[in-house]
DNA sequence: GTGAAAGCGCTAACAA
DNA sequence: TTGTTAGCGCTTTCAC
C-alpha cells in the first residue's frame, strides 16, 4: 500500500492525502480524518526512502562503533547507552543504524557515510584522546555527539560523558582509607580517553597522600577476562604482590576475580577487587562507600541525553549548542551556552 | 556531488556513468577506468536512498533487540552477536538497523517496519517458547534468521542458537561430579527458549542421576547482577543452602559471587559458582572440565553465520531456504571433545 | 481546501 | 558502446 494507492481509495489526491497524513493544515478536518482512519485500516506507512529522498532526511542517525582489531572485543558499556539513544529514537521516528569498524580505514568511512547520505547524524563512541574524527566530523558539517571526550582536542564539539577521573579518584581513596597500599590499576587502552582519564584520578589520589605510583602495579590492555586474569596472575605471583586491584571494566575484573581464586586467594577478604561499571558498587564492598559512576543506568540515561542533543542539535542546525550539565553521574558538555535539562 | 554532476563533469550520460560504476558489462573499459577515478577524485558516493528508491532495495538488514520493560536490560551476548553480524554487512555494503523494543505493541512494529520498506531482512533476537514473531514474518514475506530458537513453534524458519540443553547439562554433571547435591539453578526467565532449554538440560542431568529438581532452588529472573545478588543472598541464608550455583549469565554471576562475599564464603572453596558464557570457563573451576558454550568469540560466530546466511537468503529469494544453521559448531567443548585455546 | 506537476538521485527498459 | 526516457514513492511549489 503506497500513497498513490491510499489517494486512489480515497478519491483524492496524493498531495491532499500526504498534507493530512503530515499535520499541514490546510486541510479540512473532515477529510484528515478520514484519511488518517483509512491509513490505519490499510496499514498504510509512507516508504521511508522515498521520504528521504523527497525531504533530504533519511530520520536515521548512525552509530560508529570501534572494534579492537586484536580481541575483536565490544565494550558492554556500548549495549547499555545504544539501549537509552534507541529509546529516544523510537520516540522521535528515527532509526539508528550502526557501524562496527575497525581502526584501519575509518576516516573513508565517515566520508562516505557522508556521502551516501543515510543518517542524518551520528555518535562517535570510544573517542581516544586526540581523536581526528571531531575535526573531520565538523569539517563534513555532520552533526554529532561524543561519547566520551577527546581531551587533546581543541575544537568545540558536544559530548556526553561519565566522570571517570573523580570516580577513579574516589575509588583510589576508598582503597587507600581501607588500609591498602599496593594497588593495581588494571587500565583499558590509555590512548583512549576514558582510560587516560581513569588513569589520572588514580594518580591523583595516590599523589594526595604523598604515594608515587608504581610503573609495576599499572597496566592497561584490552578488556576482557582473559587480560585481567593474565596481568592480575603475573602480579599475585609477583615480588611484591598488590593488596587490592582497581580494574577498568566489569568484565576483566571477572578474570581478575577468578585469577585470585587460583592462588587460593578470597576476594574481599585476601585481596580487594574495586571495579566501577558494577551495578552493586553501591553495596558492601569491605565498606559502605558508593564508588561507582557508570552503572548500567547511568549509561543508558547518558544514551538518552546524547540522542536527545543530537536530534535537537539536527532540528535547529542554528540554534547556540550546549555547554554542560549535570555532575553527578554521568556529565554532559558542548560548545556554547548553558544546556537544556 | 551526484550522479548528474559526475556525468556532466565527464560529458557522459548519466546511465554510462552508473554503468560504469556498478560494473555493468557493455561499458568500454576506457570509460569505466575514466569513470571510476573521477569517482574517486571527486569523493562521489551514490546516495544510498535514491539508490534504494530506484532499485527496491534498502542495502540494509533490522536487527530487533527486545528490551526488558522491567529493568530496562540489554543482554551483553547481543554485543558480541552484533559484531559479527556488522562484520558481514560491512564487507557485502549492508547496514546495519537495530530497533530496541519493549514486549508491548512488537507486532506492529514489525508491520510498519515492513512497510516503510527500510530493511532488507532482518534478524530476531531473544525467541519465547512459542514466538509469534515468527508466523508474522513468514506472513509479511520478510527474509530473516532467528538467533535462538522458539521450540513450539511449527514453523519452518532460519535459526542460529548455541546448544544450551547440553551445555547445562554437562554444567550440571560436572557439579554432580564434584559431589555437590543441592545445586541452585539461577536462570533467565523461562519464557524465552534459551532459557527453559538450560533448565530442561539442568534437569535432565539431575534426573540421570535419579535426583528430583528442588522448586525451592531454582529460580528464573531478569539477568542483572541485582537479581543474582539477591537470589543468592536469599538461598544462602535459608535452611538448605545450596553448595554450588549453576548461573545462566555473566552478569548475575557477578551478583551471586557477591553474595556468597557478603556472607563470608569463599567462591570456589566454600561454593561453587558457575556460569556458561564465560570466556574463563575452559580455566580451572574446581576442576578442569570445559563446560562453557557461548564464549564472546563464538557468539560472535554465531553472529557471522546469521548475517551470511540472511544475506544469501536474500540474494537468491527464490532458493529453498535452511530451516535450521549450525547448533553444534556453536557448543565448543561439548560436541567436540575438549575446548580449543 | 484541493489538485497538477515538477522534482529528489538513482536504475533499467528501450532505442540508437 | 552510449544515450533517452520513464519511473521508484514521496514532498512541495504553484495554480485553482
Amino acid at each position: 500500500m503506497n500513497l498513490r494507492q491510499l489517494a486512489e481509495h480515497l478519491q483524492l489526491s496524493q498531495t491532499t492525502v500526504s498534507r493530512a497524513l503530515n499535520g499541514y493544515p490546510e486541510v479540512s478536518e473532515d477529510t484528515r480524518q478520514r484519511v488518517i482512519r483509512a491509513a490505519r485500516e490499510l496499514n498504510y506507512s509512507p516508504n521511508s526512502r522515498a521520504k528521504g529522498l523527497a525531504t533530504g532526511r533519511s530520520m536515521a542517525i548512525g552509530h560508529v562503533i570501534p572494534v579492537s582489531d586484536r580481541h575483536q572485543m565490544v565494550n558492554p558499556v556500548f549495549g547499555d547507552f545504544i539501549a537509552g539513544a534507541g529509546e529516544v529514537y523510537a520516540a522521535s521516528g528515527y532509526d539508528m543504524v550502526m557501524s562496527l569498524v575497525g581502526e584501519a580505514g575509518e576516516e573513508d568511512l565517515y566520508r562516505s557515510i557522508r556521502a551516501r547520505g543515510n543518517v542524518d547524524g551520528m555518535v562517535v563512541h570510544g573517542p581516544r584522546l586526540d581523536d581526528c574524527r571531531i575535526a573531520l566530523l565538523n569539517d563534513l558539517g555532520m552533526p554529532f555527539v561524543v561519547h566520551g571526550r577527546a581531551t587533546r582536542i581543541e575544537a568545540p564539539y558536544a559530548w556526553v560523558d561519565s566522570n571517570s577521573e573523580r570516580a577513579f579518584e574516589r575509588a583510589t581513596n576508598h582503597l587507600l582509607d581501607l588500609g591498602h597500599r599496593r594497588i593495581a590499576l588494571v587500565n583499558g587502552h590509555e590512548d583512549m580517553d576514558f582510560a587516560w582519564r581513569r588513569r589520572l584520578g588514580y594518580e591523583t589520589a595516590l599523589a594526595a597522600r604523598g604515594l608515587a605510583p608504581d610503573p609495576a602495579t599499572m597496566c592497561a590492555g584490552e578488556m576482557t577476562e582473559l587480560y585481567g586474569h593474565e596481568v592480575a596472575r603475573r602480579l599475585l605471583e609477583g615480588p611484591e604482590p598488590p593488596t587490592a586491584f582497581l580494574v577498568s571494566s566489569l568484565i576483566a575484573a571477572i578474570g581478575v576475580r577468578r585469577a585470585a581464586q587460583d592462588l587460593g586467594l578470597a576476594p574481599g577478604r585476601d585481596v580487594s577487587i574495586v571495579t566501577h561499571d558494577d551495578d552493586l558498587g553501591y553495596m558492601k564492598n569491605g565498606a559502605d562507600v558508593p564508588i561507582f559512576t557508570a552503572t548500567r543506568s547511568s549509561v543508558r540515561d547518558a544514551g538518552r541525553h546524547a540522542a536527545q542533543m543530537l536530534l535537537s542539535m539536527i532540528a535547529a542546525p542554528q540554534a547556540p549548542r550546549p555547554t554542560r550539565l549535570m555532575e553527578a553521574e554521568f556529565i554532559l558538555g558542548a560548545s556554547t551556552g548553558p544546556a537544556p535539562i
